[in-house]
RNA sequence: CGCGGAGUGGAGCAGCUCGGUAGCUCGUCGGGCUCAUAACCCGAAGGUCGUUGGUUCAAAUCCAGCCUCCGCAA
């Protein structure tokens, strides 16, 4: 089968590479243009774009799909299918006619719950103990799409968005891999979100990683997990910024924000507390409490803000 | 040329302004104490102070270049 992959990211490169071994014939790659990025702005390709150009795919990064261009590059590539992973971009009703086994996306959660842009993290934040994967037919709409298969996974209590990431990019991948295959044998379902049960998950703001020690112990390790390896959850002691980067939770009380135990550094909550297993201070590097603590006095009623 | 911080025994830091004995909190090893401890006491090992060059009688410290790591911003 012709196949055009469009994804950018990390997570969609194990679908790529799944679609590759399985034997699909992927004509070409789309992906976001390459951007100025980090230090010095350098330049960054995409990860898909790497990937695409080691198996030597044609790889092509339109700024935008809604002229011509992009159709005309498509209509060349005659793809059966159109596979997209968290490309980046809406595709036009034009792109979604065009291929006979539609456009088939792989969202990161269980539809129709956290449609959008960050459904891991947002999964992770709100403390689920449960997602996965689906498959669907892609329609004008944002992750509205009929579905078509499903792969779940469970989430563990202190499992990292970042860990997550990876356990659903290899769901992801056998899950495109065997939609792919019924698409082929007319075996695929099709239905429909309940769109009552949908909820949104949308792209994470800078805002978010402020950490308010007044919320309950849970709450504070969810938004810990969920903002790691990025974007990291923030808080301050003696007037420095401080990422927290890994939390356990622990029962004990007093007043939020406060240093209530040096070994192992534990921290207050609103209600609860939480156990500081790793943190970085701005400039440097993230490190394990116990050795921030060597070179960092604090001192039990110190505050965290 | 986006802004900024940092490289000092195994870890985290101080020392650098005002050049001249390598310091602190841990860890490690050996010994002691205790019913017991991420407890305490005694002792020991371990460092070309990122790298190259310059200034100087003398450089971790001053000057210049290079490498590496990190924070912000995107």
């Amino acid at each position: 089968m012709r196949v055009v992959f469009m994804g950018t990211p990390d997570f969609a490169v194990p679908c790529l590479e799944a679609l590759i071994n399985a034997g699909y014939d992927v004509v070409g790659a789309f992906t976001q243009p390459d951007k100025p990025k980090g230090r010095g702005y350098a330049l960054a390709p995409p990860p898909v774009k790497v990937t695409a150009l080691e198996h030597n795919i044609p790889v092509y990064q339109p700024k935008t799909l809604k002229d011509g261009e992009a159709l005309t590059i498509l209509s060349e590539l005659s793809p059966e299918c159109i596979v997209v992973v968290a490309y980046g971009k809406i595709l036009p009703k034009a792109i979604l006619d065009l291929p006979k086994y539609g456009c088939i996306n792989v969202h990161a959660s269980l539809l129709p719950k956290y449609r959008g842009a960050a459904p891991i993290q947002w999964s992770v934040l709100n403390g689920e103990r449960e997602t996965g994967v689906t498959a669907m037919y892609m329609d004008v709409g944002l992750d509205t799409g009929d579905m078509i298969k499903k792969k779940t996974c469970e989430i563990g209590e202190n499992e990292t968005a970042g860990q997550l990431h990876d356990k659903l990019s290899s769901l992801g991948a056998s899950l495109i891999v065997e939609t792919l295959k019924e698409l082929e044998n007319g075996t695929a379902q099709r239905e429909k979100q309940d769109d009552s049960q949908s909820c949104y998950a949308p792209m994470l703001d800078k805002s978010l990683c402020q950490i308010d020690w007044n919320v309950s112990a849970s709450q504070v390790h969810n938004k810990v997990r969920g903002l790691s390896p990025w974007p990291v959850a923030i808080s301050s002691v003696n007037g420095k910024r401080v990422k927290i980067h890994s939390t356990d939770l622990s029962d004990r009380q007093g007043n939020p924000g406060e240093v209530i135990s040096l070994s192992p550094l534990e921290v207050a909550c609103g209600s609860g507390s939480v156990i500081i297993n790793e943190l970085q201070l701005e400039g440097k590097k993230r490190m394990d409490s116990r050795s921030f603590l060597n070179g960092h006095k604090l001192d039990i009623g110190d505050k965290f803000e």
